[in-house]
DNA sequence: AAGTCACT
DNA sequence: CCAA
């Protein structure tokens, strides 16, 4: 199979209306479910890496992560030479974090709903912007004082989503997330292991050559 | 360590 | 070369 099949940026009709897809206990696909409103949401993306731009955070062990990383909300992830954690203020300006856009939050907790998830309010909004060949390993979500669920939503270019389970040695699924894809994992998949195997070239009409990930959660 | 790399 |  060749890659332009596999990473079509084309959106064929009905993915709007496409059916829910179990990933696990407690973890959805839903395809497309924010498609209709992925301009508004690069909108607001623009406007809080305008205020916190994107850069290449660096692992305890010396790595440089591929992906541009910002955020918005009380706390945003960040990772350096110190190790992984949650601040409340962006370390490159020393300010507060960008608030968290309305549309964000009331979108995050729609689609939070749909996956059974009630009341869904997150306080952190990172942003993950990819361009060709970068990448995020396989890894858990465990630096969050408090268990609701994650809130992933896709834009732009399509990916390969790498879909664990909450065991390491858990088979790994690969799993097309196209332009307003949206994934959401809580309850017993709240650990579940994932990641992003690196970003074909291709392009994607409101985004180019970019894939955007923004991701929701409550960090307290 | 969300990084890389070596090896099979 | 890539995947596991």
């Amino acid at each position: 199979m060749t890659q332009g099949m596999l990473f079509n940026t084309e959106e064929p009709p009905g993915r709007r209306d496409a059916p829910a897809q179990a990933l696990a206990p407690g973890a959805w696909l839903f395809p497309g479910l924010v498609h209709a409103r992925a301009p508004a949401l690069l909108s607001a993306i623009g406007e809080v890496v305008r205020r916190a731009p994107l850069r290449h955070m660096t692992t305890p062990g010396g790595g440089r992560m591929s992906v541009g990383m910002s955020g918005c909300g009380a706390r945003v992830w960040v990772s350096d030479a110190a190790g992984y954690r949650y601040e409340t203020h962006d370390p490159r300006t020393g300010r507060p974090w960008p608030t968290m856009p309305a549309l964000l939050r009331d979108i995050a907790g729609e689609c939070a709903q749909k996956a059974g998830y009630d009341g869904f309010v997150p306080d952190s909004g990172l942003i993950n912007r990819y361009g060709p060949g970068d990448r995020m390993g396989l890894h858990q979500d465990r630096d969050e004082r408090c268990d609701a669920p994650i809130v992933s939503i896709s834009l732009g270019v399509s990916a390969v989503f790498l879909w664990g389970g909450v065991t390491r040695s858990d088979p790994v699924r690969r799993i097309v997330v196209r332009n307003g894809d949206v994934v959401v994992w809580g309850g017993p998949s709240r650990l579940a292991w994932h990641g992003i195997a690196p970003v074909p070239q291709a392009q994607h009409p409101l985004c180019g050559d970019v894939r955007y990930n923004l991701t929701f959660r409550r960090t307290a």
